[in-house]
DNA sequence: TTAAGTGCAAAGGCTTTGCAGCATA
DNA sequence: TATGCTGCAAAGCCTTTGCACTTAA
């Protein structure tokens, strides 16, 4: 992400609230894979008051205006992060719950060989994969 | 699958009782796709008293002596069916809410890709797409 | 008799919504 | 004043769980 990109310019025509500028500086700072709770407990650090509706409805609207992402990485959770020039995916521990990321073409690929006979158009992919870290490969096996 | 698969020899030592045997009747007849209310509903046609509770006991055991696959195909609810010889992924028309299935080994290879550089083994890949299926595309343009 | 399954209702966990008060234009 | 945002609490939705009853070995 370029260093100056000013998030605060691109929410259409909708106002820059104290509260939704706290979100956005949090969920720069974190570089990613936020939750709808965790964002809001960092966030009630620097504002006692704000609640959990406003964090929701604000990840909504960042959302609808292309400066979110969000991303369902269990049956659970949907995480939250800043939009970012290249598409990319996840890999989530299933031990740890780390989240790494990975970027391939072949990702594009299946989606063109998917729309190749016309039968449907992909706005979409969701995508993801659950697995063991490096670190906790050797857990798996122990257990 | 096999027309004669017998599915109630597949649940390990667990009994089968009258209820596990609808509900697997149901997911078979259906061919896939249903999510816990549906088969609920349908199994309230058969057995006016089965509970909800039960479907999803049940649809977990299923799920964990390998006879059934559960997927999350919208943020909402999961979706459960017959495990089949064959891997899948599932298409999903925002319109209609119509299933689409595809196969591809581009999946696989794509598995094998993340896998190469040893910092994450990979144990499940989640996917699907969303989109428009042939029948609503032209609604989508139209709105 | 004992372990497992079921039905019912309640509770859990995440997310959305109704409403009154507040802020900004 | 009028529109939109926020906080709070309540409700929604899907899923799980506690408990008593039932069933089968």
């Amino acid at each position: 992400m370029s260093i100056n990109r000013n998030l605060y310019m691109e929410m259409s025509d909708r106002p820059l609230t104290a509260q939704r500028r706290l979100l956005l500086d949090i969920l720069r700072e974190a570089k990613g894979h936020l939750d709808a709770r965790e964002l809001y407990q960092r966030a009630t650090r620097k504002d006692q008051h704000i609640s959990l509706a406003t964090v929701y409805r604000n990840l909504r609207l960042f959302e609808e205006v292309g400066l979110v992402d969000e991303r369902r990485l269990d049956n659970v959770h949907c995480y939250y992060e800043l939009k970012r020039s290249t598409e990319h995916y996840h890999l989530v521990c299933r031990v740890c719950g780390r989240v790494l990321e990975f970027e391939s073409p072949m990702v594009s690929e299946l989606v063109d060989e998917v729309q190749r006979n016309g039968d449907f158009y992909v706005s979409r992919a969701v995508l993801y994969m659950e697995g063991y870290c490096r670190e906790c490969k050797g857990k798996k096996q122990a257990s």
